[in-house]
DNA sequence: ACATATTATCATGGAACTATGACGAAATTG
DNA sequence: CAATTTCGTCATAGTTCCATGATAATATGT
């Protein structure tokens, strides 16, 4: 495997050299930053950051603004390195995707431990692609495979078969799809729903026979044997 | 929606309070038990417990030993804390019907993605659904099977079907199949009930004898010893 | 056994529902 | 602001389902 890239990111050069010293030791690939802007220049210009390490005090851009900046676009992992222990700062952090949070003084082996569980973590997909009978929902993506083949989705079809899928072998009534794919002010005609579940089994090729008609009650997504 | 409730159990408070501290800030409701003993006594007392998060290493009754307790009356969803991520531990746990596993040290994202996920599971697993005398009735995917075997019901014959199940046993007369099955303003023949029937009995095979003919009053359906 | 009341079965027309294609409005993109 | 895509609506055609009424079968009481 590849050497995964680390970003450090300290106004400190003593901090980012004694931190780089334990990841280099441990094989990772580490690149600095010495402030909130360069970090976040490097991150977009390299685009093969597997994880960055943020020191929340830091002049000008402090570390809440880097990882709300980078957060924007990516969901790389992102630790936190914080002198005080606050409770408060830990919420924030977490509300803006912090993945981990380390708290100074700290030993290596927190530091390493921490890396480790977080880039474990990562690489495993969480929650966000599903799979039936052939059909990859990549949710973060917001893209289909059918078959290992891409297929193109407008948005409104994409999130009915996402419904479908998160409620495959439940009957769905047209009231029920409509409050949960459309807004809850959409009143509308549910006769929509009619004309995009015929394209989603169109664009579905032989798949398509998953969505099911309920006569008199509605849709019904579900595998074959 | 109420807000859920989430039994935490852990010996050390202080690891009971983080979690306490970002499940409340996702708006569930939490309660802590500080030992095993104490986590089984809640459980059964409260008995709206909607998830079980429970630390492995305890001194007394250890997790497996909770878990295992609980299991035998309850399939509550449990997400297991553990220190090592041994893998033997993990199996352990998956035999004994644990739902998730979070090893220490985890991130509050997890926790919380964890969790969600889990409730998620287990309440599209609602299970709307019966079986009498090798009859399943599934009303959530508006679906029979009679011995394994699907048939295909129209949707007054399934609302019917589903009201002789509900009132097995019980003689119901003409005018009391249409006042439920049938919405209230239909003021059509009775006679119709007939051929509905009819067409239940010839669908449903052997089974379909268990609808019986109440002469001169209506029908009951009643499973043969 | 017979007359009568009730239920079973069948065929059918119509009602209710769904599928489909086309079109204009709305949103998005360049 | 023009081009493109996506979305909601509508009309039409196609399908399924259901109520009805007629007739056959069965049960009930005398």
């Amino acid at each position: 495997m590849e050497k995964l890239k680390i970003l450090v990111v300290d106004d400190e050069s003593r901090m980012r050299k004694l931190v780089k010293d334990f990841l280099v030791r441990k094989n990772y690939d580490v690149i600095e930053a010495e402030n909130g802007e360069q970090a976040i220049d490097l991150f977009f210009s390299k685009k093969d950051i597997d994880l960055i390490i943020l020191d929340v005090m830091m002049p000008k851009l402090d570390g809440w603004q880097v990882c709300r900046e980078i957060r924007q676009y990516s969901k790389v992992p992102i630790i936190m390195l914080t002198a005080k222990s606050d409770e408060k700062d830990e919420l924030l952090g977490f509300d803006l995707g912090v993945d981990e949070y380390i708290s100074k003084p700290f030993s290596p082996k927190i530091l390493v431990a921490r890396v480790e569980a977080v880039l474990r973590r990562s690489t495993v997909t969480e929650e966000d692609s599903m799979e039936v009978g052939g059909i990859l929902l990549d949710k973060s993506a917001h893209q289909v495979k059918i078959d290992g083949q891409e297929i193109d989705l407008s948005f409104k079809e994409f999130e009915l078969l996402t419904y479908f899928v998160t409620n495959q072998g439940v009957a769905l009534s047209r009231e029920k799809i409509l409050n949960n794919v459309w807004n809850y002010d959409y009143f509308g005609d549910a006769r929509t729903i009619d004309t995009h579940v015929k394209k989603l089994r169109s664009k579905m090729g032989p798949k398509g026979d998953f969505i099911k008609t309920i006569w008199g009650l509605g849709y019904k997504f579900e595998v074959d044997a």
